[in-house]
Formats: C-alpha cells, sequence, structure tokens
DNA sequence: GTCTATAACCCGATAGAC
DNA sequence: GTCTATCGGGTTATAGAC
C-alpha cells in the first residue's frame, strides 16, 4: 500500500467515524441508551448494520465516546470563560450566553448529558466521565462567584452553593429551551443573574 | 362467591396494583421506559413474572398510568396554591417550598416526567397527558405572575415567560437536589425568588 | 389469585463474501 | 472498506396448571 492510499483510507475511516457519531448523538438523545438499537443509528447514518462494528468496538463504546465529547466541551467552555479578562458579572454573563449559543445547536449532547446523569442503563464508564467533569467544573465555577464576592459585585453567600445554584438554573433554562425552540429571547440572560448579584436602583 | 370474599378479593387486587406501581415507578425513573424490563419491576415488587398482566394491559400501560399520576399531581398542586390565600409572593414561596418537599419524598416521578419530555421512546399517550398539562399548569402559573405585577409586588415582564423562568429554575433545582441528596438548605428559597420581585434594600 | 413454561419476536455482535 | 446472512441470547406477552 502506497501512503497514496494509506492517507485517502484514513480520510474515508474519519469520514465514516464522524457520520456514525453524528447519527449516534442524534438517536442517543432522542431515545436513550437503552432505547436506540444498533439499527437506528446505522440507518440514521445510511450505513449497512455489520459496518459499525468497523469503527466502534460496542454499542456502549459509541455512547462513552459521545458522553465524553459533552463533558469536555462542557468544561472546556467554563474553563477558558473563567480564566479569560473582565469583571465576574461579564465573564457569567459572557459564559450563559455561550452556553445558550453552543445547546442551540447541539442539544443532542444536552439531552446526552442529562441521561447520563439520571439513566442507570447507560455504561458505568460514561456516568464515571461525568462525575469527574462536573466535579472539576464546579471547582472553576465556585472560583468565579468567589472573585465575584471578592470584588463586591456578587452578593455573600457559599461559592460552591451558588456554583450549585448556577448549574441548576442553566440546565432547567436549556432544557426549556430545548422544549419549547420557538421561544426567541428566552430567558432574558440580565434577569436570571439578579439572583447572584447585589440589589440596585432600577432603572 | 360472597361478598365477604369479593371484598377481600378487592382488597388483595388493589394492594397487588399499588405494589407493582410503586416497583414501576421506581425502576422505570431509574432505568427509563426502554430500559425497563418486566422482570425489572415483578422482580423489585417480588411477584412473579406473568402476574402483572392480570393488572395491567402491557408495559406501556403501566408507564402511562405512572405519568398520568406525575402531571396530575404536579398541576393539582399548583392549581391548589394559587387558588389560595395570601399575597402572590407568598404564595410562590409556597409552592416552590411544597415542591420541594414533595419531590424529595417521591423523586421517581419527577424523573418519570422529565423522561416523558425527552424521551422518544415513551408511550405517545404519556407524551399527550404531558402536554395538556404543562399547558394548564402554565396558565396557572402566568396567572399568579400578573396577579403580582398588578399588586406591584413582582417585577413587570410577560407573566407567561415569568411562568416559563419559574418552571425551568425549579426543573434546575430539583434535579439537582436529585443529584446531591446530601445536601441540605439546597437551594435557599427567598434567593431564586429575587428573580422576579422587585430590588429593594438588603438588611 | 398466583405460578411456571413457552410462544413469537427482536437485538447486539460476528463471519465471511465481494 | 462495505455488505448480507446468521448465531446466540434475551424480551414481551400468553397459556395453562394449581
Amino acid at each position: 500500500m502506497s501512503p497514496r492510499i494509506d492517507e485517502q483510507n484514513q480520510q474515508i475511516r474519519d469520514a465514516r467515524k464522524q457520520q456514525l457519531l453524528e447519527a449516534g448523538a442524534k438517536v442517543f438523545g432522542e431515545r436513550g441508551y437503552a432505547g436506540t438499537k444498533i439499527s437506528d443509528i446505522v440507518g440514521e447514518a445510511k450505513l449497512s448494520h455489520g459496518l459499525i462494528y468497523h469503527y466502534f468496538a460496542s454499542k456502549e463504546d459509541i455512547y462513552i465516546e459521545l458522553a465524553r465529547t459533552a463533558f469536555i466541551t462542557s468544561y472546556e467552555t467554563i474553563r477558558e470563560v473563567v480564566e479569560s479578562g473582565g469583571s465576574p458579572y461579564e465573564r457569567l454573563k459572557a459564559l450563559t450566553e455561550g452556553i445558550f449559543a453552543h445547546t442551540a445547536e447541539s442539544g443532542y449532547f444536552f439531552l446526552i448529558a442529562l441521561q447520563t446523569n439520571t439513566s442507570k442503563t447507560v455504561p458505568a464508564e460514561a456516568t464515571a466521565i461525568s462525575r469527574e467533569y462536573a466535579q472539576q467544573s464546579m471547582r472553576w465555577l465556585e472560583r468565579l462567584f468567589r472573585e465575584g464576592q471578592e470584588q463586591g459585585e456578587f452578593i455573600d453567600a457559599d461559592p460552591l452553593k451558588q456554583a450549585l445554584m448556577y448549574s441548576s438554573m442553566l440546565n432547567g433554562v436549556v432544557f426549556t429551551r430545548l422544549t419549547y425552540p420557538e421561544l426567541e429571547d428566552f430567558p432574558q440572560v440580565d434577569q436570571i443573574l439578579r439572583i447572584f448579584v447585589h440589589a440596585r436602583a432600577e432603572e
């Protein structure tokens, strides 16, 4: 095999794998781990039944890879924004808007993350990955809230609980946005962030 | 058959049905509709495999009955509190605390409601029931927010969007409480309701 | 009313041809 | 690399004995 052929083959392999992952994200998101059949995935990807096993060892394997992508993406977004410049409030607002924009286009990953945290049927490895990244993400959020309190922008409260409150609210709102996609300009980001900042005269 | 026997039989039937519904709530909540096997339910209820079909026509049937209970309970709680006495803020606070108390003891129904709204594998009838009650519940919440605005307690904003915001936040927080049951006094109800009320001097 | 046994079907994963 | 055919195991629902 010449290098030329090798390279072409690699491109085909990458393309097929991506095809299967995208199909998997859609059907796992819509139907859950147990409710998804291999035939659903290959049907969505328009590939034959057997071919999926040339790219993944098992159904569990596909799910784990998708869950990992979901959690890493979320974690990296949080880390980058918290480490970036701007006041704590500006960063919190930027993070919120970034997450809304992201989930609007790839809601399936949100649903996969949700399942990984609620269903006992998902592969144990996916649940372990979730726990790991959830903990790390919470640490970054905690730091953001602590900074906001030190600088006087945020109200005083246990920073970890504020971080939990923030992620709770975000989950709830993203979920509603997925349920009612026709709702535009929901929610007002400034409004939901009022929970965390000091009261001030209304204009 | 004497009436005496009939009555005893009816008691047995009711008890078994309740047993199966409770087992079903647990395993459907934990494993999802597709991930739950009949053997999981009867195993949890400690009854034999075949017996479940003397009480329910099908697996779908059990799920529909559980989903109906979940949505009706939620709807009735909202309706009763909104119709009760007290200022809008007092009613909103009472509703929030009531829902937290309720989901703390029967979180499985929350998970069943969640799945019914996100998974395409659940029986279509359950999804229809969800939509119906969600719409009705939203109307009552909308009314509560409109009253709060008219009386000057709540900030001005589209009452329907405030109702959506409230239910989003509640979903997110209940979810977090299920994920971290060891967290006590999370969240501070007064804090989350700050979103909806006018800013005022902090004590 | 309760149980065990089984029918009828479907799924994940593999084998092997092209 | 891609496909069809098939194996082995497991699932819902029913039948029939006690």
